[in-house]
DNA sequence: CCGAATCCGCAGTGATACTG
DNA sequence: CAGTATCACTGCGGATTCGG
């Protein structure tokens, strides 16, 4: 058994050999927003080592969760995205913050936010029962972050920067707080937020983004 | 930031902290089948040092995840349980295992099977909408282990050990192979397990336990 | 036997500097 | 921009030992 070998034939162990080392679900984390450059992971995971990046990249690419792109024209270099293997980490990416948003707490002194942190966290607090039949396309300023949630039919492409779409309602974030998801709903709830558009929409975003609160239709284990 | 911290305020990142740690998933994986004893994690993590045991168990504990119990009257000592806010990641337990399950290849030399990881793959693999109105009882002996997995009116229970109920059907793996949950779905579709009780539920289990396909209504990441 | 603590050697990690 | 190189340090794996 290799070092980094749990010596079980179980999927669990398996995708903890896969993506269980250091800093790997970040990086995955990270492309699952959209593919990005060397420098561009360097500069969402605050305190990574280069060394260790780049060792990380080869060991993801290795394993077949993502692989490395030539860049198209304008910005030629070298650009890493996730395989179609890699894209269905998604689920257990967003599971994982979903657990992890409710032991949050309080920011910690230096704690930061990044687009791709703000993102992810939109998609694990998305609820799909409470976007039926809805379309809607929001875009969210906060700090000197932007991002877009646009849900259509019932499903929700969110995402970095500008929306796609002329948004139906423009919400800033104006505290000087960290602009974190949490802060940015408890703003909203209380009205603490500019808005530009149909501001009708501030309501159902809200609404959108509180995840049904039981996360899973698993079973319950059989504990004493 | 400290060595273990990310400097995230993210839930991932967060989640990470407290089980993102060599073993710590794999713990909680056995604890969620039923509250264990020190020397029984030891015997479910093949190569696990026990001091490492040791160390996860208490920042497991101090993390909220686990705690200590004392055992009640048989057989004295200290058994090792999830807490309620630890039960709430086995939702994210089982779709990281889901998505390993999908990457696991072949056993390699020396891979081994625990009754816990067998259960855990099960709760994994069951497939809400094909048991809906359903009401049965399996249990599954495979070399030395023995599991059982109950589902009433749409819901499993799973676990270790003979069935709790009457099983409407036990199904024997014969083969030499690892009784690795995929060698047994194998074996069962090409009739090659033995089976006693009512045999039509042999087609019903298979079915029970393959999962629905794209395991995630979560949005679609905006891959170029 | 259960439930650890201790010790050692090495591999993985973090910080900084440097290169094609 | 996209990484390597270096080096100190800490976590991990393996074995042994120790107290209830």
């Amino acid at each position: 058994m290799g070092r980094r070998n749990f010596g079980q034939y179980c999927g669990l162990a398996r995708a903890l050999e896969l993506v269980g080392e250091r800093w790997a679900l970040l990086i995955v984390r990270d492309l699952a927003v959209r593919p990005r450059r060397y420098t561009d992971l360097l500069d969402g995971l605050r305190g990574i080592p280069t060394s260790m990046l780049s060792t990380r990249l080869k060991e993801l690419e290795q394993g077949g969760v993502i692989e490395r792109r030539v860049a198209p024209a304008p910005r030629r270099g070298i650009v890493y995205a996730l395989t179609p293997d890699g894209r269905g980490l998604e689920p257990a990416v967003l599971a994982l913050g979903r657990w992890g948003t409710s032991r949050l707490g309080d920011p910690r002194q230096g704690d930061i936010v990044t687009p791709e942190s703000l993102t992810m966290t939109m998609r694990a607090a998305f609820n799909p029962d409470a976007a039926r039949r809805l379309n809607a396309a929001w875009e969210i300023h906060a700090a000197d972050i932007v991002v877009h949630a646009v849900v259509t039919g019932g499903s929700l492409q969110a995402g970095t920067g500008p929306s796609p779409v002329g948004p139906d309602l423009t919400i800033t974030f104006v505290s000087d707080d960290l602009p974190s998801f949490r802060a940015l709903i408890q703003a909203a709830k209380c009205g603490l937020v500019k808005l530009s558009g149909r501001q009708k929409f501030l309501n159902t975003f809200v609404h959108t983004f509180t995840p049904r609160s039981p996360a899973s239709p698993a079973s319950e284990p059989d504990q004493a």
